[in-house]
DNA sequence: GCTTATCATATGCGACAGCATATTATTGCG
DNA sequence: CGCAATAATATGCTGTCGCATATGATAAGC
């Protein structure tokens, strides 16, 4: 069975990805990571800064400027906990979640334009899978 | 049509596979850029070291140190070519090209235990779409 | 022959990553 | 009350990356 590495073969993907999301995520002023934060907090709400840096696989340390910017530009509301005042509650708002969504959207359109060298079927089963993976 | 963006199931993946490569290439004394030249050389020869920087997706400067650690431990040939004295023949050398499957088949064999969350069929599909995306 | 291009190589820079650690506020427990 | 644990935050260290640039050898075209 002679293929190459998956790693090998997964790894120019996610770059090439990447090269293709960054001049959206600029075009939204979000970063990388920004965008990895709104994502998070839209799809599930966080407690503590440290739980969503955990789940996002960024570093606790080095998350605290991204929520600075987001909270700047009001993507995301921090609010201290009344029960627990060390905890500040992470939430999106609704412009950030309108953001998310538009670049989401942008995104998505240009991974599918990277897909279309697969047949439909292939396309399908790919991002099947792949989710299968990833939800384990 | 609601799911998570390509990068973001890919980049948690690829995060995993290098993690659990490293110990892997550690154990066999070479680098990931070094691992990478040499499935490079075993696969196809390249005449250059820039062409070879290229193909692999590395710094052509960044490239050297990686080099003379594989030529210095047997790994790779680099002998100037007699036809043009500005270029270095690159080659694998057998112990080389030992290293590289040695180190490719406890690779792998990593890999199958992380798809292992997946049918049979999924595995085998997902690998030939992937291959096929690779090779584009 | 002279100039321009190419190749390997070296080096400096700025960005960013992971990691560790310190600080401060606050909590909860004995 | 006193003390250990926890959360947010700041900061320093080190390694690596991509990028630009310089240099020295050599080749090739004019």
């Amino acid at each position: 069975m002679e293929r190459p590495d998956l790693a090998a073969m997964l790894y120019p993907l996610v770059r090439e990805l990447i090269a293709l999301e960054m001049p959206i995520l600029e075009g939204h002023d979000v970063s990388m990571w920004g965008y990895s934060v709104l994502t998070a907090l839209d799809d599930t709400p966080v407690r503590t800064q440290a739980a969503l840096a955990d789940a996002i696989g960024a570093d606790k340390s080095r998350i605290i400027g991204t929520l600075d910017e987001l909270q700047q530009a009001g993507l995301i509301d921090r609010t201290p906990d009344p029960a627990d005042r060390r905890v500040r509650l992470l939430a999106i708002t609704a412009q950030g979640r309108r953001v998310r969504r538009a670049v989401r959207t942008e995104i998505q359109v240009q991974e599918e334009q990277v897909l279309t060298a697969l047949a439909p079927a292939d396309r399908k089963a790919f991002l099947r899978i792949l989710q299968e993976l990833h939800s384990r």
